[in-house]
DNA sequence: GCAAAAGTGTTGGGCATACACCCATGA
DNA sequence: TCATGGGTGTATGCCCAACACTTTTGC
């Protein structure tokens, strides 16, 4: 092989970052998707929001504003969890001429960044989606969506499930500022896909010094009212330094 | 931002991949570096070795690619573990300059995707590295490397300990497939950097069933000659569905 | 008073840790 | 016989899993 030969043979690459964001609304998780609308022949799909790089920007950056501008967070916690480069993940002709269209460039091949994030469901978030064509969706509910995004979102799940062991505080982001040791259980049973026995899991709460008792109470409930608990970070990062 | 904006501000990007080559020698890790010669200016250094992708080829075509050119392996459990895409991996003018020659193109950015894999010290893969300017380099003992691969080799030190976590099996890429408990445990003291208690290893050892004792011991030795194991990667598979 | 979810302790088994001496071999 | 590293058993504490009843509240 010739210098020559390699020169023809690189691609015309393109790289582009796809945000996995995570809600959790209590009982179910959900992901941030953004519809797309395909112009000649009439569809409309979903994809996971993602946006190509500029030249001025670092990876984390691209991924930070793609998720900035369509939730208005910036300091979401986001990762990289792998990059997905397969010639076919353009092998659908909608995918390329949707590509085109939308971002005036010839494509080869785009080579993805996945990134991962967990929010809070609140209203701020929840609030400012209309403006994207952006909407929740729990994860058990997604149908085909764009490219491999159906497979970025299924090996997002497990990813979440890795991050979370190596580090528990990820999980602390989806719950409500203030919340019941009811709903960090069944965060905990969702993500880990297990039950959990309530009492084990009360002593092993107990145990950690960084869920803080309030003296908050639920209101207005059908039964014995739940007591709430809060995150607190600061004793959390010291105790695992 | 119009549409225009959008395709001027995109960057003229190049995808690579890098291998982080893992090797032990029974008593230190290794890594498989490829030494680079500067042309003007009098330079020789080291660099991971990598390729930038063609456009027929997938992201773990190209890694499985760059591998076996340099060792000949085809299965040598190469796995992704992070993108690199910052701006300033390509700031020093010695990288810039040299990849214009080498590879011929015009670089404004190199995304690179990074690999890493752990292989056998045996003759076969000692062997053919000289046409390639390679060699092994205790991973610390390491220099200064091109572009950012000294982060990109520091990060895979973490990774290694995450991956052997989660799957065990890896780490017997790395012994011989003839080994004993002493080579065993020496290398997951290096991995995991702390003691092991021989007593309690022997015993943990004891009950993998897919770690199997064989009718061979060490021969020459000044010393009791030690037991022969070796890995049943089938058994493994079976016991760990 | 009843339905619905919150909260609370004890026990047993398994697993990791700590620890010290004898064995086989070549020099 | 000595120096070197190989191989072996027991006792302890900790963490995890299993398990059922009482409390509070709104209706």
């Amino acid at each position: 092989m010739t210098p020559n030969d390699t020169y023809t043979r690189l691609a015309n690459n393109h790289i582009s970052v796809d945000c996995v964001v995570m809600g959790w609304d209590g009982e179910r998780l959900s992901v941030l998707l953004v519809s797309r609308h395909g112009e000649g022949e009439e569809y409309s799909d979903m994809k996971l929001p993602g946006s190509l790089i500029y030249q001025d920007e670092d990876l984390d950056q691209a991924a930070a504003r793609v998720l900035k501008e369509l939730t208005g967070l910036e300091n979401a916690g986001l990762r990289q969890y792998k990059a997905y480069g397969s010639k076919n993940r353009t092998k659908d002709p909608r995918d390329v001429i949707w590509l085109e269209r939308a971002q005036k460039i010839h494509v080869e091949r785009i080579v993805t960044i996945a990134y991962i994030a967990f929010v809070k469901l609140d209203r701020s978030v929840t609030g400012c989606l209309d403006g994207y064509n952006a909407l929740w969706r729990p994860v058990d509910e997604v149908g085909p969506l764009a490219f491999d995004h159906n497979l970025i979102l299924s090996e997002a799940l497990g990813q979440m499930r890795t991050m979370a062991s190596a580090d528990p505080a990820l999980l602390f982001d989806l719950l409500p500022r203030k919340f019941t040791l009811a709903q960090m259980r069944t965060l905990f049973e969702t993500v880990y896909d297990r039950k959990v026995d309530v009492r084990n899991f009360h002593k092993k709460v107990g145990a950690m010094t960084y869920v803080v008792p309030l003296d908050e109470y639920q209101q207005g409930v059908a039964h014995r009212a739940a007591r709430f608990y809060k995150f607190d970070r600061k004793a959390y990062n010291r105790q695992r330094r």
